[in-house]
DNA sequence: GGTCTATTGATACTCGGTATCATATGTGGT
DNA sequence: ACCACATATGATACCGAGTATCAATAGACC
């Protein structure tokens, strides 16, 4: 997966620089959500010497090539997500912070309504559903 | 509208303030989304002297009683929209920035669906529909 | 009206994110 | 392999939304 942001990259037309592949790596293990300020902390917490914009810079780089996305928590708080470059929707858990896309699933039909109820023409939409991952229901 | 705000305040045992009054109807001036800064300003050109975090706080308040809601836009930055105290979903003009609401439509559809295909467990979500309003439409 | 607690506004702060800028480093051409 | 030069970097300063603190004020109930 880090290969896949790397390609990206490349492909976007920007250097494959060092910190970049380092920030890759790090995204690559990291599990569920996660802020920039967490992936800073990773950072940290190995030595290498990288600065936060840098973070944050390609943080907007991969959002930009869909394979990272920028959600809203329930707590309104921000958290990035790595992810498929193709139109979807995340399911976040609530207790654990892991993370599945889902792709249409009907949504278009709902879209569909609300466009003849209210007159609308409707462009974009997000839609973000929160629960408990199979995992955490089990472990009761 | 601003009524409703007052009466929600009084029902949720706070007091009803002369700041609270003022912004309640600045509140219910507006059109479409706004943030707390815009509010603010329109506070301050009509010198009342509102402090900033009175302005947060009402927001809070009314959002803990579904008065007013905090969105995301597309672009990123948050805004908040009075609503009606239901669960429901947004519509929001990119042009103008108009907001209505838009009950079910067919979402639980949705959520069971992913609910089935993920094994998750769903317990909020959250859709916002972007768009153009009939106005901003006919207008060419 | 008086009392007492909730609310206020000023101020300082935190936190996510962005702008700036001199320095360092990939990259494509040779 | 090297060079040149644009791109990317990290430090620092900055910005804007939101929160914490706290002494002063003002609703609400008697």
């Amino acid at each position: 997966m880090a290969e896949e942001m790397l390609d990206a990259l490349d492909r976007a037309g920007v250097r494959l620089t060092g910190p970049r592949r380092k920030l890759a790596a790090l995204i690559e293990r990291r599990e569920g959500h996660f802020t920039a300020a967490d992936l800073l902390k990773d950072a940290g917490r190995r030595r290498m010497g990288i600065g936060r914009a840098t973070v944050f810079r390609l943080l907007e780089l991969l959002s930009e090539q869909g394979l990272v996305e920028r959600i809203d928590l329930p707590d309104g708080t921000h958290a990035y997500i790595p992810c498929e470059p193709t139109h979807h929707h995340h399911l976040v858990c609530l207790n654990c912070g892991a993370t599945t896309d889902v792709d249409d699933c009907g949504i278009a039909a709902v879209t569909r309504e609300a466009a003849r109820r209210t007159g609308f023409k409707i462009e974009q939409h997000r839609l973000e559903l929160f629960g408990r991952c199979p995992d955490c229901r089990s472990a009761h």
